[in-house]
DNA sequence: CGCAAAGTTGAGATAGGTCAACTATTGTGG
DNA sequence: CCACAATAGTTGACCTATCTCAACTTTGCG
């Protein structure tokens, strides 16, 4: 539905991308007039050549809360950089259950597991109102030859959400499961600039254990008890962390990566 | 130790290259005297350009059953296209205890979560012995500019990638996970050509409780209760697929891709 | 204010882990 | 070629972490 109109003509904008680019271009209001290119794929493009990719690639969007960028066996025709707000991509499987895939964060993409198929596998959902920019996937397979940067940086990209994936593969109990995604999160905000030992649970308790794989219960009693041990604290959606060093013990020794 | 050889110099040929190439330009033996390309990236560059890249890009080597591609925290230089042969790819955490993140068969590649970081952050293991196409990352970046479709056909391989993970980390109950990953290896065999629904389980019952993390035993008894009821005949590691269709049942309503 | 949704806490049920004994397979040296 | 040992896999009995069900509390919203 909302994301219908991206689906057919792939060297199209992107719905609501006029007024942006119009504002990227002419620096017209606060920061939203600053390259879209630069703010999300910072780094990726020399300077001096901005202003020509800018034109090409990259519109967005504003995505109410609960709403959908886009929705599983949509066809494949953008990658997605989230620039404010967060989404979660949600895999629902055919009795309708979903599984919570992962949750994404200012400064990350989205997107790339559709490429394989052309398909998107998975739908994902707006949990607080989110800015995202759409990325032409033709235009920037036409891009990556004049910028081998872009084509690298978008590896770059899939590599690391790869290896977040790898990373939560891994470890078994509720307690180190749970330490780890606050860790996880921790870092996120970090590399976004934010304070990185006391933020907002964007999500619920439910999705929280959906993407953990406990239950809600679980994700309860482990945060009372971590709150118990005064290694977090913990009301609402309002987490600190008190004792990182502690939490980093409890999520087991881990590749000090991620 | 095996593979100090390649992390210095970034266009360096490939430890055991000079061999390779000479039969793949002057189709010495066998089969392995096809281009290398065409073997390890398929219908990746246009017919008429394959001597050139040929010529650039891909070495290969043989590695032993249980010996290492690659060992986690090496930098990263190459990835590894499987020509045939089987490995795992394994993270290991400080306290030593390994999880395998995947298993590797002809026709996919590796390496690719080493990008974002530069380093290696799993290892690889030949579970049988293994031959493996080394594609130079620095050379493939260059080579990206003439022939966009291998940077596309990385980022496709990338995706892939990350699809099966995904759906790894999904499911619940053990009698799932093992359906799920049965028939995930049967498409892959499929994929290659092999027999689908009959074959080698070329990995121990360890290594694939550690896969799926479960314990050996449980993997053994959802083996013996599967048996018991008529949807495979398992015997070592010889497997076979007997009622797909339950299989697919038990596996869970699961996204029809994988 | 009151209802619906989200979160917490408790008590009992259970899937799967752990420990342990046993069997089958592979490899080794006499 | 045959013990014999080492390794891999199977099976059983018991135990524990987590799930399930359920009551209750808090928060948010019309």
């Amino acid at each position: 539905m909302m994301t219908s109109e991206q689906t057919g003509r792939p060297l199209v904008r992107g719905p609501g991308a006029v007024r942006e680019r119009r504002d990227s271009r002419e620096g017209a209001d606060s920061c939203s007039g600053c390259p879209v290119v630069r703010v999300c794929l910072p780094g990726v493009v020399p300077a001096m050549q901005i202003p020509q990719v800018e034109s090409m690639v990259v519109h967005q969007r504003t995505i109410p809360a609960g709403k959908a960028l886009f929705h599983a066996g949509e066809p494949f025709a953008w990658l997605y950089a989230v620039r404010s707000g967060s989404l979660k991509s949600t895999s629902t499987d055919i009795d309708g259950r979903e599984h919570i895939l992962n949750f994404h964060l200012p400064g990350e993409v989205l997107g790339f597991a559709a490429i394989y198929y052309g398909r998107h596998a998975a739908s994902a959902i707006a949990l607080t109102a989110s800015t995202v920019c759409y990325l032409s996937f033709t235009e920037i397979q036409h891009l990556g030859r004049a910028f081998p940067a872009l084509s690298l940086e978008l590896l770059r990209i899939a590599s690391r959400s790869a290896l977040y994936t790898g990373r939560l593969t891994g470890d078994h109990n509720a307690t180190v499961r749970i330490a780890a995604f606050l860790l996880s999160l921790s870092g996120r905000f970090r590399a976004q600039g934010k304070p990185s030992s006391e933020f907002d649970l964007f999500m619920s308790r439910e999705d929280i254990a959906n993407h953990l794989r406990l239950a809600p219960e679980t994700v309860s009693r482990v945060f009372s008890q971590l709150r118990a041990q005064g290694v977090i604290s913990v009301r609402r959606k309002a987490m600190r962390l008190l004792d990182e060093e502690r939490l980093q013990g409890l999520a087991g020794p881990m590749l000090p990566y991620g």
